[in-house]
DNA sequence: TCCTGCTATGCAACTCGTTGCATAGCAAGC
DNA sequence: GCTTGCTATGCAACGAGTTGCATAGCAGGA
């Protein structure tokens, strides 16, 4: 389980409440990693149990206030020594790839706009990376010159980790290209 | 959910126990979904209560009895709607990502040599899906000339799902080197 | 004979993740 | 004043997936 070592990391990057938590699980985390909010409370509760973070009520005017978490020793060592656990590489789900070859026992039409509609999607994900990656990664002066700072290698981690999203984005693009030059090639034929 | 369709797909293409089945997950089926055999076990009770698959007590010599199971006409048309219905594009979860971001937070040489196994990992399964191409998928004069039969649509169907395993693992690999070199970069440095 | 190992099926307990629902403060617009 | 919508937290129930264990037939080797 890696939810709450998510988290952990998550607030080691900037201290936040369970809703900026869920938030960031729609963004920048969730890009490798999906949580609900549910998931999450209940995650942090336990964690504030195991005192691996502690809670600071924060009042805020114009909206409710919140409970911000932030990382205790507790949880840094625990994130530690995750660290140093071994992990499997991932088991894989895709739906999609199921139905492909379910497909041989239907009518392909649907699939094939099934197939598409995510070639759209994976699209969309795409640009909305580049964009993240030109917005973030691309500021002028930046990386430049200077010494190494614990601040860029932050930067340059969550860099190469949007560069994965993007080439996996590419690689789902191309081979649903290919799904769909391969329907084609069959498909009138029935 | 979709084990029990992914179920009923390696059903139709050949009906088998439970066991076998495990088998499969294991194998080609296993690329993109994974399932135990406890899980398959408990799939296939609630699947036969609910008639979309039948059993057969098939006594074999030499090893223990098996229940073969295959897909009933209610299965069938289980998968057939389920084909329908649109699916949204996974939600991933990649451990090592969490891990590359944590690494920030850590001493970095741990996460060098996840990566290298990881990578080994990757290259491994590569050379097992390229074989594996070869053997299925590259026999001589299988695909050449004749009318299309839906013998010929299962396998192009399986053979685009195993490309699109084969591109997962490629660019796979080509990120874990990308995340090596970054490591290299600011690692010394520190 | 006993142990190991493979085929074959299954139960029980647990954790993880999802879904639906509930509450509450406050702002903005009709 | 009412509705809509966003922030913010949470419960309860369910379903999916994992882990540990148990049973049993049979083969082969020490």
């Amino acid at each position: 389980m890696a939810l709450e070592h998510a988290i952990l990391v998550s607030l080691l990057e900037k201290p936040g409440s369970g809703y900026e938590l869920a938030r960031r699980f729609e963004r920048s985390i969730g890009y490798f990693w999906t949580a609900t909010h549910q998931q999450i409370y209940r995650v942090l509760k336990r964690m504030e149990n195991d005192g691996w973070v502690v809670v600071r009520d924060v009042p805020q005017q114009g909206r409710p206030d919140k409970k911000e978490y932030s990382v205790a020793d507790l949880g840094r060592a625990a994130l530690s020594s995750w660290l140093q656990d071994p992990i499997e590489p991932e088991s894989v789900r895709h739906d999609l790839a199921v139905k492909i070859r379910g497909a041989a026992f239907d009518d392909p039409a649907a699939l094939i706009r099934e197939v598409e509609r995510h070639r759209q999607a994976h699209r969309d994900r795409l640009a909305h990376y580049l964009a993240g990656e030109a917005r973030d990664f691309m500021a002028p002066g930046a990386d430049t010159a200077g010494p190494k700072t614990p601040l860029d290698a932050e930067r340059e981690l969550q860099h190469v980790v949007l560069r994965g999203g993007i080439a996996y984005e590419r690689m789902m693009i191309g081979w649903l290209d290919d799904v769909l030059a391969t329907l084609a090639r069959f498909g009138p034929g029935r």
